[in-house]
DNA sequence: TATGAATGAGATTTCATTCAT
DNA sequence: CATGAATGAAATCTCATTCAT
C-alpha cells in the first residue's frame, strides 16, 4: 500500500526460510534480520513481534486452509446418508482442492503444520482434527443409526479425522511436486473412504 | 552399581517429569538438578550432558522397543504370503505386545515419541516407519508378483507403515489406561491389515 | 496559531494522561501518538523532543506557580518582622491562592511534582523549596537579630521550608476535591507558621 | 559460608555504587557485573535477578529498620496518655536510635528510601507512614477522647506521620554526617512532639 | 562424587530518535 | 504538516556447558 514493502517483503521472505529450516521456536529474530540487512527493531515497527511476523508469513494460506475446511465440513453435514456409496468422487474433489492449496502455498503450508511449534499456531493440526471430527459426528450418527445394535465407535471417528489431517501432512513432508501428490492422494483418500463406511461403527454394548 | 545411585536415579526421576512436561528442548537442566536436590554439574558427571541424561531416561525402554521392532519385522520377512488370509491373529499378537511395551513405560514412551524434539532421538518414529516400511517389502513384493499386471504402490507401502507407527503413537497420547488402549487398537490394527492387503498395490504402468 | 492546532492539542492531551499514569520516565512515546493517531515523528515536529512534549504540557500551570511563588516571596521579603503575629491571614490567603492554583491545573501539577522523574522537571520541588528557602532567610534574619543570643537555625529554616513544599504536594496526592483541600490545608499551614516562629531561633553558640 | 564470597561482595558493593548513583531503575546490570569483572550471568547464579540483587544489597539494614519501626509502635501503643507532657525524652531516644540505624548503614538507607523506584521496595516510605499512623491512632483517640467536643483530625494525624519519616529522609540527604545529624533533628522532632498534642485534635461537628 | 562459580552466547523486546519524502 | 521506515543501543534474562576443587 505504501511506495515500497521492500523491507517488510523481504523480512517475510527471510522469516519463512529460517522458519521452514529451524522452526518457529529455534529461529533467530537476529538471524531473519540480518539476512533482510534490517536490525531487530524493524521486525517490531512492522509487524508486532515474533508471533506478528510468523502471522504475515502464513495468514493469508492459512485463510484460505480454514476455508476450505470450513466449506468441506458445512457440504459433508449436509450430505445424505444414502449417497454415501457415491461420495467418492465428491471425496475426490476436496482432496483435490486441498492438494493444489497446500502445494500453491507449500512453503508457508509447512511452517504452518510442521514447524509452528511454540508459535500461536502450534495446534494448527489438532484444531482441524477437532473440526472434521465434529463435523463427520452427524453423518456418523446417522450412519450408525441406520443399522440396528451398532453404534458409533468415538476412537475410531476421531482417528480417522486424524489419519484423514495426517495423509495430508505426510503428503506434504514427503512429495515436493504437486501433479504427482494428486496421483498419491488418490487411494489414500479411497483408502479412508470406504474405511470409514466399514469401521466407523462398532457392535453395540 | 549398586552402593550410591540415589543421586542418578532422583537425576533420571526428576528429568523425566520436566520431559514429560515440558519437552526435552524447553526442560531446564537446572530444574532437573534444583528438583533432584543437585546441581547442575551433577549432570556433566553422571551423564554425559542433556542429551545423555534422557539417554538414560529413555534406553531401556528404547531397548525393548527396538527389539520387539526387530522380531516383529524378522517374523513378518519370515511369514509366507498365502499365510496371510489369517495373519490377523499374528497381528493382534504384535500390537498386544506393542501396547504392553508402550504402556509398561508410558512416561519414557511418551518422552521418546512425542517430547524428544530437539534431541537425538527427534526421528525416531520416522527410523522405526522406515524399518517397517523395509521390513514389509519383501512380503509386498511377494504379494505384488502374485498378481500379474499389478506392482507395489511404493508410496502406499510406506503410508501404511506410517499410519501403524502414527497408530501407536495415537492410541498413546489419547488413553492413558492399557485394557482399554488394547481394546481401541483391535479394530484399528484389523483395519489396517485387511486395507495393507488391498491398497498396497496399483496397476503396473 | 490557530487554523489547525489539533494534534498539538491531542498530543498534549494524550501525554498528559501517559505522564499521569506511568511518570515521565517510563511513559512510551509511541503510545502516546497512537493515541493521539500520530505517529512518534510528529512528536519531533511539533516539539523538540520528550522533553519538549512534558514542556508543552506543563509550560502554562508552571509559570503561574512560578508568578505565584515569587509574588509571595517578594511580599515576604517586603513584611515586617514585628507584623510577624498577625501574618497568620496572610498566609492563609497565600495557601488559599496555591491550593486554587494547583488544582485548577490538577493533572499538569500531579505531573510537575510527582511524575517528572528523569526529565528536566525532576528537581522542580527541590528549587521551589530554594527559592522559598532563600526568600524566608531575609525575614528570618530580622527576627533573629531581634532577640539577643539567638541565631536562626539554618537547618531548621530550610526544612521549614522543605515541609511547606511538601505540605502542598502532600495535600494535592491526598485529597482531590478542591474544597475540602482548602480545609485540610488551614491547619497545616496554621501550624507551619506558628512553629516557624518558635523553632527558626537557637542558642547562639 | 564458602572459601570466599568474593564475587557476590563486589558485585553487592558494585551495585550499592550503581543504585545509590542512578536509581534502581536505570541502574544498569551490565555496568554492575561488567564494574565488578564478571558478566550478568553471575547475577542470575549468585542472585535471582535485578530485585535479588538489590534484596542482597539492602536486606540487612532493612530488617533493622523495620525492627526499630515496630518495637517503637509498640511502645507507643502501650504510653499512657497522660504521660505525653514528659514523652519528648522518650522520642529523642527513639530518634537517636533512628538516626544511628540510618548513618551505620547510610548507602543502603538511602538506596532503600530514595532510589529504590521500580523495585519491590518503591513503596517503602509509605508503608512505614501507614505503619506510623495505625501506630499513632489508638494514642490519639484516647487523647481526643480526653477532651469533650474534640475528635481527631485524621487528615493531620497522617500528615504529622508523614512528615515524620519525612524528616528522617529529609536529614539523611541533607547530612552526611551523624553527629551533626543527631543535633539537627533534635529541634524537629521537639516541634513535631509539640505540634502533634496541639494540632492532632479538631472541634467536632 | 559432586559442587559452586562463572561464562559466553544467545534470546526477545523496548525506546527515543532521525530523516527523507 | 506529518508519516513511515528504520536505527542502534540498551535492557533483562536464560541456558547448556565448563572446570577447579
Amino acid at each position: 500500500m505504501s511506495v515500497d514493502n521492500k523491507s517488510r517483503e523481504r523480512l517475510i521472505e527471510c522469516a519463512k526460510k529460517e522458519f521452514l529450516e529451524k522452526g518457529f521456536a529455534k529461529a533467530s529474530l537476529r538471524n531473519i534480520c540480518a539476512q533482510a540487512g534490517l536490525t531487530t527493531g524493524a521486525v517490531y515497527f512492522l509487524f508486532k513481534d515474533k508471533n506478528g511476523l510468523l502471522e504475515a508469513v502464513v495468514s493469508a494460506p492459512l485463510g484460505e486452509l480454514m476455508q476450505l475446511m470450513r466449506s468441506h465440513i458445512a457440504e459433508e453435514e449436509h450430505s445424505d446418508i444414502a449417497a454415501y456409496s457415491h461420495v467418492a468422487g465428491d471425496h475426490d474433489y476436496f482432496a483435490d482442492e486441498m492438494v493444489k492449496l497446500l502445494y500453491s502455498h507449500y512453503d508457508e503450508m509447512m511452517i504452518l503444520l510442521e514447524k509452528s511449534q511454540g508459535s500461536q499456531f502450534e495446534n494448527l493440526p489438532d484444531k482441524v482434527i477437532e473440526m472434521l471430527d465434529n463435523g463427520y459426528m452427524r453423518a456418523a450418527q446417522l450412519y450408525a443409526d441406520a443399522m440396528p445394535g451398532k453404534r458409533i465407535n468415538r476412537y475410531m471417528l476421531h482417528w480417522f479425522s486424524h489419519i484423514q489431517v495426517d495423509a495430508f501432512i505426510h503428503l506434504l513432508t514427503h512429495e515436493r511436486d504437486m501433479q504427482k501428490a494428486l496421483e498419491k492422494i488418490k487411494p489414500v483418500l479411497d483408502m479412508l473412504v470406504k474405511s470409514w463406511v466399514e469401521y466407523i461403527r462398532e457392535d453395540d454394548k
